[in-house]
DNA sequence: GGAATAAATGTATAAATTTGCATTTCAAAT
DNA sequence: ATTTGAAATGCAAATTTATACATTTATTCC
């Protein structure tokens, strides 16, 4: 189909953007926005998409993202805030992130965001970022998920 | 409802370690081990539970477990003096304690003054605490300790 | 292009899940 | 021990979601 792709996207975005209870519920907003489909296809999208339906306290139920594409389309969204890395290393089964003076708290804010399930956790000096990985996993899986969300930063080592 | 808590610890265990697609199934496992009951009980113990159907490559559709979110509430519902805590999490044989922002620095305070053998020392961020355990203290060792020490916070993992 | 093949979708229906309401079970207070 | 209010549960119906099958739309390969 010629939209798919984008009516993929679209309900991605949804999804990420409001608390969204039903396949009903989505569909009358997709066809608000001029998307023609029915429940079935929504059903088949949600599945592709690996969309979870979740309990939840406000809602009821509410449909979530699964982790990864969460992360990537919010870094995405943002897009902004790794502008001020400079190098990246590993250490101790950690990784070291330099960065410009005074730019340390709010990448690694940004990094802690980004419910990446590889980070354990971050701490933030004022030009030093300290990441723990979680146990298992290896400095290349640290490094393609970094290098994914963090286009054109300069590595010591590889 | 004598039981009720431990088949909800029950329904977690068996979501937690196998692939579980619809609550017939897990009715039917949940009764060969003498739980008596009904989907609709069944329904009501998953939304309490906070339980989300995802869908899954392999086998169609599964059950997984809530992550942090729940976590937040358990600390939140503790009310001690933990407040801010939301998460404990260990890796590179060191502990991560996630807090709410700007929490870090007071809990890590706290944790100092336990005067615990365990704990060689912590660094805190603005919302994460690193704690470095002493040499030949095990995961466990130091699970326990803040379990015994610090009533109310939930764990991520076993 | 046109046949052959695969992918996407709609329709109708089955399957799965949630929920209103009535009932039972439990807990607290007197 | 009895009453009272809350929590838990079952039952049945409503709602929601998934899917088998048929059809349409796109893609590939001569």
């Amino acid at each position: 189909m010629k939209n798919r792709n984008e009516r993929l996207m679209e309900i991605r975005r949804l999804i990420g953007n409001r608390n969204i209870s039903s396949q009903e519920e989505l569909l009358k907003i997709l066809e608000k926005q001029g998307y023609e489909m029915t429940q079935a296809t929504l059903s088949r999208d949600l599945k592709y998409l690996k969309v979870a339906k979740m309990p939840d306290n406000q809602a009821g139920y509410v449909y979530i993202l699964p982790d990864k594409e969460k992360v990537v389309e919010e870094a995405e969204l943002s897009g902004k805030g790794l502008n001020g890395l400079i190098s990246l290393d590993f250490a101790q089964g950690m990784a070291i992130l330099k960065t410009l003076p005074g730019h340390a708290s709010s990448i690694a804010y940004t990094l802690d965001n980004l419910d990446a399930y590889e980070i354990a956790g971050t701490i933030a000096g004022d030009d030093t970022i300290l990441l723990i990985p979680r146990d298992g996993v290896s400095q290349s899986d640290l490094a393609n998920l970094l290098k994914l969300r963090m286009p054109g930063l300069a590595q010591n080592n590889e």
